[in-house]
DNA sequence: ACTGTAGGCCAACGGCCGTTGACATTCCAG
DNA sequence: CTGGAATGTCAACGGCCGTTGGCCTACAGT
């Protein structure tokens, strides 16, 4: 009779990962960063660099690769900061907690390239090959899609910028704008489902595709996605 | 001296997946299974229901849901027996370890339709209607993509499906069968990437849509990934 | 009635993890 | 030169995990 609710024991980290995704200001701040010498010049405090800065660089690039080949629950902090060649407290020190670390790791940014500007028929084109150059640039998009798919909070997160950076874009060349919600996801499942084949399950025989050839089969899918009258 | 490889330790869990994962038989085989009462009538052994059925599907069928719903890492044998009403010492009996538990719960049968007495354009149209189903008829199909996405050895199993129980079925329709491969990767990507937005990432707009609809705009993508001429 | 065996529970072990706090070192302002 | 903040190391704590071995119970064959 001690334990009233034992069944929800287990949910307190994913917690710590959610507020941490949500921008929650609970973290811990880093020494350093927000009180100056006091009596200090403010703009020369500012453009003093931190001799931790190398670091505190150093950490992130380390997190970014062991979270986008493990996930988030098998990357460990001890691994990251052994590739880091730091002490695994710094890591705390500097991101507050593992889920402070995730959140500064897996800042996303798409960079969706303007499509008002393209012809019409030429949209989805460059948005595939776009989307092919900015997944092979760095693991980060591979990283947020394997903590998406394990944990509640990324998969917040991956929906945030699909609504903010992938919606907004797409339905600038929408037809009809009440529709674009569903175009945008339609053609995020199509561009998700080959990035999933080709970069995380390794499907040989998608693995193999040249860019151009991927291009080739998809632009067409994502074209109607955008572009033909509802079915 | 007892252990001759102390190096390899941090590997293991993983190559336990592995192993067990590609039908390895070094699992402890469950009691009752292998050796009947000796001397009595094997036909009347086999048929004899034992007592500990009930208990291993609900393992099973427990395993099934942490499993989709928490991936390989945070589903933990503990919960697991709970959930089943059972201890977790019984897990390790009827399947060895946690990685023979998760090979028998994720043995996946996908059913895909023969689509050799379909009309060839209704094929693709009876194939995503196929799949929506399948997916929400249990959680198998989104507990494989979550150890997928996350676990190498999980990866390879979704590889082997894709190769065993897909490609076959669509190799049937293709016109030009080397190219085989590639057009069902290409449905692949689109399946599971619908898969992947609907049903593991919860996108709103993706989550909104009908059957009908998903069919009414997935269906022409996927019969021209399969009978269009190679672009 | 007796006994072997399968089914089940319990307590524990060793290990890895995230996290913490005390202590050493470097650097810079005064 | 000196004091204090920034930077970094070390050792440890508590917790949860997978896994193991011992012990108890119920039942079927003889």
């Amino acid at each position: 009779m001690v334990d009233h609710a034992p069944s929800a024991a287990g949910t307190a980290p994913e917690d710590a990962l959610a507020a941490a995704l949500s921008g929650d200001p609970g973290a811990p701040g880093a020494p350093g960063a927000p009180a100056g010498p006091a009596s200090g010049d403010a703009v020369a405090a500012a453009a003093r660099p931190r001799r931790s800065a190398a670091t505190r660089a150093a950490i992130l690039a380390a997190a970014r690769d062991r979270f986008a080949a493990d996930g988030y629950e098998r990357a460990t902090i001890r691994a990251i900061a052994r590739d880091a060649g730091i002490d695994p407290s710094m890591v705390m020190r500097y991101y507050g907690n593992k889920a402070g670390l995730f959140a500064a790791a897996s800042e996303i940014e798409v960079h969706a390239p303007d499509l008002t500007h393209v012809p019409r028929d030429e949209a989805a084109a460059r948005l595939v090959r776009h989307f092919l150059e900015r997944w092979e640039c760095d693991e980060t998009l591979t990283a947020m899609m394997r903590v998406g798919v394990t944990n509640e909070a990324g998969a917040e997160r991956m929906r945030g910028v699909f609504a903010e950076q992938i919606e907004p874009v797409l339905a600038a060349v929408c037809p009809v704008p009440e529709e674009a919600p569903t175009r945008a996801a339609l053609v995020a499942s199509q561009i998700l489902g080959m990035a999933l084949c080709r970069y995380v399950l390794h499907v040989p025989p998608a693995v193999g595709l040249t860019h151009d050839e991927v291009v080739a089969w998809l632009a067409p899918t994502i074209q109607r996605y955008l572009t033909a009258e509802h079915p």
